[in-house]
DNA sequence: TAGAAACTGTGACCCCGGTCACCCGGCGCT
DNA sequence: AGCGCCGGGTGACCGGGGTCACAGTTTCTA
């Protein structure tokens, strides 16, 4: 196989180390060699679409290694991303499994890798096996989870700079801060950070040039450096 | 039992006719009956709160009579709808699949009857109903696909009378029409219609006088009337 | 390494819709 | 009857942010 766009692939999913923090986590080993026999690997370069909203669910995409964006657009071409996928997570899961339309679109922002099943193969797996049948709930009840989240910030947060204040705490979970505040790597252009907040790019860029004012965040280039974490607190009313 | 809040309950799952179209429709007896023994059948008056977001999950109620009013709410009091349950849906699923904090308040809009399970009781039911999990999941994913559908409503259509056509279009759905248009039962204010669609009651009230004057829709109580459906459409875009 | 293409930064304009303020009609109370 | 309350209807105001236009900068690609 060798290193098609340039990734080291992963070939075997019981030694993958995500397994132990993602889909498959501590699925028993059974079950888990069941799902071997039904996955296709392939690598994809970035900007590859794997599937569109409205065509009919072909399966589910395991990510592997990479970046896939999952967003949506309307008829007059605006789009909204609903989210950036980190590796270890399932796409397409839901219209795999009740059978609609995928209702939204992947695309991969990086060069990806990604375990492909069949649909039928899938949900004959989820009933042979109980327990991923329960990983599966779990999966998708962390997508609603992240769905209500977006809801309530385009829904209840109605200004611009509380909506972005909101995405950068986001980001910022989770990651260690040093004097001087929170690094954060972002590779997201203004652009697509307007998608996510549902909002103009030039807002976007205005708003960023109003925080490096006042001294709460600047990003500069794909790094992003929170300085008041408590004021960016105060912005979205918490 | 008798009827309190003049409810006729419906006292036992096997026989009763939403089986046929949802949750459990189509699950054999055997699952049905385990699920039986499990269920706690109680009844509320109109405005009960079932449980608000921030809280541990206690368990799943299902909807057998009336409606349950969805929504959560932001530091400063803002309200967004996130749906009206209809009878025979599962409400707080995702919390106790995923062990998560309920993320939204349940608020009951009329005397309701409704099956409450025990999460412990629900998940080993799940555990050892494979059937059943899949069902789960299935639920899940249709609860994915309606907050994305509003995802797409409060982020891509940014102007209120487009928001407010979309809803009227999707109430519509599956209603017959006679001669005069499509006439659709909704016990809501306008108050509550700006919180679903995400804009102020005034707002509603001048959308709603709008589409009256150009013969697109009336609301007249609690009878909307839709009169030109293609304008509707032309509205939302597609 | 030039040139294109994509991304960022900023000013000007102006419209949608949030907010405030007020009135009206219906309905339940005492 | 009189009163309070809730929901609906409407005018006036004005500010956030969408949109357009263009300049400057960085990053691909040939």
């Amino acid at each position: 196989m060798g290193s098609p766009y340039g990734l080291e692939l992963v070939d075997n999913c019981v030694y993958c180390k995500l397994r132990t923090d993602s889909f498959f986590c501590g699925l028993p080993k059974e079950s888990l060699d069941a799902f071997e026999k039904l996955k296709f690997t392939a690598a994809y370069p970035a900007g590859a679409v794997l599937f569109v909203e409205g065509q009919a669910p072909r399966g589910i995409y395991m990510l592997c290694k990479g970046r896939v964006k999952l967003s949506t657009t309307s008829a007059d071409g605006k789009t909204l991303i609903l989210k950036i996928v980190q590796p270890g997570e399932v796409l397409g899961l839901h219209a795999t499994v009740s059978n609609t339309p995928y209702e939204i679109t992947a695309e991969t922002g990086q060069p990806c890798q990604l375990n492909f099943i069949k649909r039928e193969d899938f949900l004959r797996f989820l009933q042979s096996h109980g327990d991923a049948c329960l990983k599966a709930a779990q999966h998708l009840s962390r997508d609603c989870q992240s769905a209500y989240q977006q809801i309530r910030s385009l829904g209840l947060s109605h200004s611009a700079p509380e909506r972005l204040a909101r995405l950068l705490l986001e980001w910022s979970h989770g990651e260690g801060a040093d004097e001087g505040g929170t690094r954060i790597k972002v590779a997201l252009t203004h652009e697509e950070i307007a998608q996510i907040i549902g909002t103009s790019r030039e807002t976007v860029t205005r708003t960023l040039a109003d925080f490096r004012k006042k001294q709460i965040a600047v990003l500069k280039g794909s790094t992003l450096m929170i300085r008041n974490k408590p004021a960016l607190e105060r912005l979205v009313g918490a």
